[in-house]
RNA sequence: GCGCCAAUAGCUCAGCAGGAUAGAGCAACUGCCUUCUAAGCAGUAGGUCGGGGGUUCGAAUCCCUCUUGGCGUACCA
């Protein structure tokens, strides 16, 4: 688990303190003074390998020149045993450092040793967290926009799982409540349709619309004829809603398992009203005294707990509300199944429940205590059609369903092009969605894949293997292109650390990206076959070693790694 | 009204735990395949980082304010 980002970081910090240490004892720097400030990669490589600000800061507290106090250590710093070799004062007084092959030795090393889980960190140390996504109703079929948010949970697990975490992907099936009543209703209203004809009955406003519908309708009937025609209404819709929901589960796990995503659980909401657990959590809040009554209904104070309004707990016909059910369901996964931490990835049209359920989450009665809870609010998707907003609606039936998609977009474009920084809103171009072929950027990475493949192939015919790290010699790796290619390399654990730390796991496909760009760069200048020996193996080593970090960041994605394209 | 998110090249977006001259892709233009995959590379052109204040050695990045857009503010989930 070589991150060696923080490690030439970290030696840049001691390099310079123990120099400051040895100019103070000289006098040429006042003494006692605290040195801090940023050590970091300079985006352009002529200002060094690595650059730190030390001497910017220190000089309001030693009173003196920034370039001088930079000079000063610069001329103390003891190079030897560290992955430099040199330093340069520029700029304002920042120090720049050079790497020293040792360095680049080390990457290629880490990346050999380590095989598949380079890359991989320990920020998590093992704790146990839940990624909760998708989520969606099982009364329609998923959208766009949970094709968003399937991505974005699903990469986001899987780079939790490389920054140490022991992860635990869960899908939450509202397979209760006032939705599924209101499906089981437009059920019966489209099968009696189908006995009687579309006047017979008409479908209520807030019905489901969908194509769907008529498809669950027409689905029993082939299977059962007319028998539910003369039943009693709450029978038939039990029967009906007892078939529909199983088989509509059933088609989103063949749905996500198409776009490669694989659930641990999926947690039936039903289960939590079943063994009483909703009753006895809303009872734990009444009995702490955070609750009331009005008109009937069970509130909490959820704005004695910092929030902007109260939640009703159980509505006045004697039925919990979602809000009652969602802090049940959170208990459980907190109390009963001890997650130490939890991600819900919710659309940014919930971010306002979100900010109110933490608040809630707070309470004491609930016994959380300092488990957390994180919410990963992704915008909403922008579909477009012609330059125009497409409106979508589960419940006007006219939404572009991800199994839709799915049949005209790779898997592998579909993750990679939904797998955006959560936070901005996605535009979603229909038409651009058809022609995505060489468009997309993740060809362009698949493609430094196969290259690599097809040319360690080729050079296979002419005897050359890929020799091990102690076989080769990293000095002949020593133009421009060459080194900035193994410093990406080296990137790589850093961007986990990074994608982990800010649930960002759209970093990861910039940085595939820039990898695939530095080694096609390479490729064009640098040419392998039919050189001398020792730089056929070096340069054969190098992009062995960057086709493994791709196949790795593109596993990581849940996109595949092509050989041949 | 209040709250959350955003505003960067013609378009889609990076960069935001303050650092040196603000980047990429697409679109436009110019070059590079008898040699390892041209789904590639090199180059040209393109910018009041929404406006205005502030914080400091230094701001696209942090704070305040205004403008614009999306979303939320149900006894729906």
């Amino acid at each position: 688990m070589a991150n060696l980002i923080e490690s030439a970081k970290a030696q840049i910090d001691s390099l310079v303190k123990s120099a400051y240490e040895k100019a103070a004892a000289k006098g040429v720097l006042p003494s006692g003074c605290e040195l801090k400030g940023g050590v970091e990669i300079p985006k352009d490589a002529s200002n060094g390998d690595y650059a730190c600000s030390y001497a910017m800061a220190a000089a309001r507290d030693m009173r003196m020149a920034p370039l001088k106090i930079a000079e000063a250590i610069a001329a103390e710093i003891d190079f030897s045993g560290s992955y430099f070799k040199s330093v340069e004062v520029a700029g304002a007084g920042f120090m720049n450092f050079t790497l020293s092959d040792e360095w680049y030795r080390a990457v290629l090393q880490a990346v050999e040793s380590e095989g598949e889980n380079y890359g991989d960190v320990d920020v998590g140390h093992g704790e146990k967290v839940m990624v909760e996504f998708v989520s969606a109703n099982p009364t329609g079929p998923m959208t766009i926009g949970n094709a968003r948010g399937g991505v974005l949970g699903d990469t986001l697990a899987s780079v939790l799982k490389k920054a140490g975490y022991d992860v635990w992907r869960e899908f939450y099936v509202n397979d209760a409540g006032n939705q599924v009543d209101l499906f089981g209703r437009s059920i019966e209203v489209r099968y009696l349709q189908l006995l009687h004809g579309e006047d017979f009955i008409e479908l209520p406003d807030n019905g489901y619309h969908g194509d769907d519908i008529k498809e669950l309708a027409k689905l029993i009937y082939e299977m059962d004829g007319d028998k539910y025609d003369n039943m009693e209404p709450d029978e038939r819709r039990r029967a009906f809603i007892e078939f529909a929901l199983p088989h509509n589960i059933e088609l989103m796990k063949k749905h996500l398992e198409r776009y490669r995503i694989h659930f641990d659980n999926w947690f039936l909401e039903s289960s939590l009203h079943e063994s009483g657990y909703v009753a006895e959590t809303v009872k734990l809040l009444e009995d702490s005294g955070l609750t009331y009554e009005k008109d009937g209904a069970v509130w909490l104070k959820n704005t004695e707990l910092g929030a902007d309004k109260d939640e009703v707990l159980r509505r006045s016909n004697g039925f919990y509300t979602y809000y009652a059910v969602d802090v049940a369901y959170h208990r459980n996964k907190f109390i009963e199944r001890g997650f130490d931490r939890v991600i819900d990835v919710w659309g940014a049209d919930h971010h306002g429940h979100a900010v109110r359920f933490k608040a809630t989450m707070g309470a004491a009665a609930l016994g959380i205590g300092s488990a957390k809870l994180d919410f990963l609010i992704m915008q909403m998707v922008r579909l477009v059609r012609d330059g125009e907003t497409v409106k979508v609606s589960k419940r006007t039936g006219k939404a572009l369903t991800l199994n839709d998609l799915l049949d005209e977009i790779s898997c592998d474009a579909c993750r990679f092009f939904f797998n955006a920084k959560p936070d901005t809103h996605l535009e979603f171009d229909l038409g651009l969605a058809v022609r995505e072929d060489s468009e997309n950027p993740v060809y362009y990475v698949q493609y430094a894949h196969a290259r690599i493949c097809s040319l360690i192939a080729a050079l296979a015919q002419t005897g050359a293997n890929v020799p091990s790290v102690g076989e080769m010699d990293v000095s002949i790796l020593s133009s421009d292109v060459e080194r900035e290619l193994i410093k990406e390399i080296s990137l790589f654990p850093e961007e986990i650390r990074l994608s982990a730390r800010d649930y960002d796991p759209s970093r990861i496909n910039r940085y595939v990206i820039g990898l695939a760009a530095k080694f096609h760069r390479f490729y064009n200048s640098c040419r392998i076959k039919g050189e001398a020996e020792e730089i056929v193996k070096a340069r054969l080593k190098l992009a062995a070693s960057v086709k493994s970090v791709i196949a790795i960041g593109l596993k990581t994605l849940g996109v595949t790694a092509p050989e041949t394209m």
